[in-house]
DNA sequence: AAAGATTTTTCTATTTTATGGAATTTTTAT
DNA sequence: ATAAAAATTCCATAAAATAGAAAAATCTTT
C-alpha cells in the first residue's frame, strides 16, 4: 500500500524549471506552474522561492509571472568550461556561415535526442528541425543527428535506434530500413546529406565531431535550400565541414591524459 | 549552541552547479567539488547523482570528472529572455553590426547591474565593460547601462543610484554629480553617448528598449573606437539605433493583455 | 462598489528526505 | 607491493518537505 507520491525536492524544482523553460503559453503564474509541474500550489510556491533565492527564477510582482532568471543565463554563459564545445566551435560556425553563405548548426547528443548548442545564421532564411539554440530533435531526424548516430559505438547506436524507432515512425513515418540505410550511407561517406529531406525545399549536410576514441560527440551541420545544395556543391561543402570538424576534434582534449595520443580523425573515411 | 549546518538540498545543489560553472582549475572530481561547495563528500556525491539524473551534470567515468550537462545549457539558453528579447534582437544585432561595421550589444537590467544578453561582432576589435555574453556591469557604467537607467521609473532609478553610488565611486571614480548629469543628458537626447569614455580610445552609443509603460527593459548598444564615432556620425547612428529599438519595443508583447494598447515609443524624446 | 470567485500565501502535524561520520571498497601514487 | 587518497555505501539521527486547511489578497462580475 505504498501511496508514496514522494519525490525529492531537487527533482520537483527541476520540474518547475523545465515547466518554465518549455512554456509556450506565456502564462507562468503560480497556479499554472504548479499544474504543469504536477505540484500543489503551496509546494510550488516554496520551491519557487528557493529558486528565486538562488537567482534561477525571476518574479514579476506586477504581473505575477515567474520566469527563468538571468543569473541562470549568466552562470551558463560564463561557464569557463575548458574544452567547452560551444566556445571552441563558435569561431568555426561564424567563419563557415560567412564563407558558405548558409546557416550552420552545432548539435550534441543528449540521451535519445540531439540538441542544438549553437547556430550561426546565413543570409538565407531556412527552416530546420533543430530550430533555435536549445532546440531538440529525435536522433535519426535531420542530417546532424544522423551524423552523430552513425558514429556512435555500436551498442549505444543500437540502444538509441531501438528506443527511437517507435517515435521516429509515429512522428516522422521513418522506418527501420530507412534509418539503417541512412546510417550505412553516412558511415561510408563520412557525412550525412539529403537534398530531399523531410522539410520540403530544405537540404542539409552534416559531419560528426569525434572524441579521442573515434566516437561522435557532436555534429557540425549546414542547413540550406535544395537548390543551393546541388550534386556539384555537396562534396565541396562536405570536405570543408570535415576539415573543420577535425580541427575541432583535435581541440577537444588535445591529448588523452592517459593514452597521450592525439584525437581520432575522420581522414580516410 | 546552534551548530546547525543545515541547508536545504536545493541550495547545496546549486552550490555544486556554481562550483562547476565558475571552475577555472579544470579539476572537478568529487573531492574538488565537495571542497569548493563546502560539502562532505558523501553529501556531494548524492547530490551530484541527483543532478546527473536531471541531466544537469555529466560524469566522465574514465577521468572521474564532473561537468555541466546539456540540460543545464538548454535551460540556460531559455533563461534571461524576457519577452523573447534575445530572439527578437538577434536579427537586429546581426543586421546592425553588418551595416554599421561595429560591434553591437544587447543589455538587460538585472537588479543593480546590467547583463550582456547578446552581442554581434563587427570587424574592429573593441574593449568593453560588458565583455562577453553573460558579462555584468554596474548600472551607471557604460552607455548601455546608462540608457536603461535613464528610462527607469523614477523611484526605481533613485533606488539603483543610491545603491550603486558607493561602488561606482570605488570602482570607477564616478560621483553623483556625474551620474545625474549623464542621466539628464540621456533623457534629453534619447540616447547615451560618450566619445571619451572610461576606456581609453573606446566610444559607444546606446538607446533604451522600452516596454509598453515607457520603461526601459533593455538597451541596444554599439561599441566602437573614438575615431569611428565623431560628432558627425553620432546623430546618424543614434537615429538608426532608435529606429531599431522602437521596432523591437513594438514586438515585445505587442499588446498589453489588459490594456490592449501598443508599446510605448521614444518618438519625440 | 459590493459580492463572489480565484489565486496567493501562511501555518502546521506528519511523512519523507537529507545529513555526516564511520566503515568499506576502489583507485592512484610511491 | 604497499601506502595513501579518493570514491562509495550504510545508517541512526536531524532536518526539511509535504499537503491540506484556512486566511489573506486579488481579480471578476455585476
Amino acid at each position: 500500500m505504498d501511496k508514496s507520491q514522494a519525490k525529492p525536492a531537487l527533482t520537483r524544482s527541476f520540474d518547475l524549471l523545465r515547466a518554465l523553460a518549455t512554456d509556450e503559453s506565456g502564462e507562468n503564474r503560480l497556479t499554472d506552474l504548479a499544474r504543469r509541474a504536477g505540484l500543489t500550489p503551496s509546494t510550488a510556491l516554496r520551491l519557487l522561492r528557493g529558486l528565486i533565492n538562488e537567482g534561477m527564477v525571476d518574479y514579476d510582482e506586477g504581473r505575477r509571472q515567474y520566469r527563468l532568471g538571468i543569473e541562470f543565463f549568466t552562470l551558463a554563459a560564463r561557464a569557463g568550461n575548458p574544452g567547452n564545445l560551444r566556445d571552441l566551435c563558435r569561431p568555426v560556425l561564424l567563419r563557415l556561415s560567412a564563407t558558405l553563405h548558409d546557416t550552420l548548426f552545432l548539435l550534441v547528443r543528449s540521451g535519445f535526442d540531439a540538441v542544438c548548442l549553437d547556430r550561426s545564421e546565413g543570409p538565407f532564411p531556412i527552416r530546420s528541425f533543430t530550430g533555435d539554440i536549445g532546440g531538440r530533435v529525435i536522433m535519426g531526424v535531420g542530417q546532424g543527428s544522423v551524423a552523430i548516430l552513425a558514429f556512435l559505438p555500436e551498442a549505444e547506436r543500437e540502444e538509441v535506434i531501438r528506443f527511437n524507432l517507435p517515435r521516429l515512425y509515429d512522428q516522422h513515418r521513418l522506418d527501420e530500413v530507412f534509418i539503417r540505410g541512412e546510417i550505412a550511407a553516412v558511415r561510408k561517406l563520412g557525412y550525412a546529406s539529403r537534398s530531399s529531406g523531410l522539410l520540403p525545399g530544405m537540404a542539409g549536410i552534416a559531419v560528426p565531431i569525434l572524441d579521442r576514441e573515434g566516437q561522435a560527440v557532436a555534429a557540425l551541420s549546414m542547413g540550406t535550400t535544395t537548390e543551393r545544395l546541388n550534386g556539384e556543391r555537396m562534396p565541396i561543402v562536405a570536405d570543408i565541414l570535415k576539415r573543420e570538424a577535425e580541427t575541432v576534434s583535435r581541440l577537444v582534449n588535445p591529448f588523452d591524459p592517459v593514452l597521450r595520443r592525439p584525437a581520432a580523425s575522420l581522414s580516410g573515411v
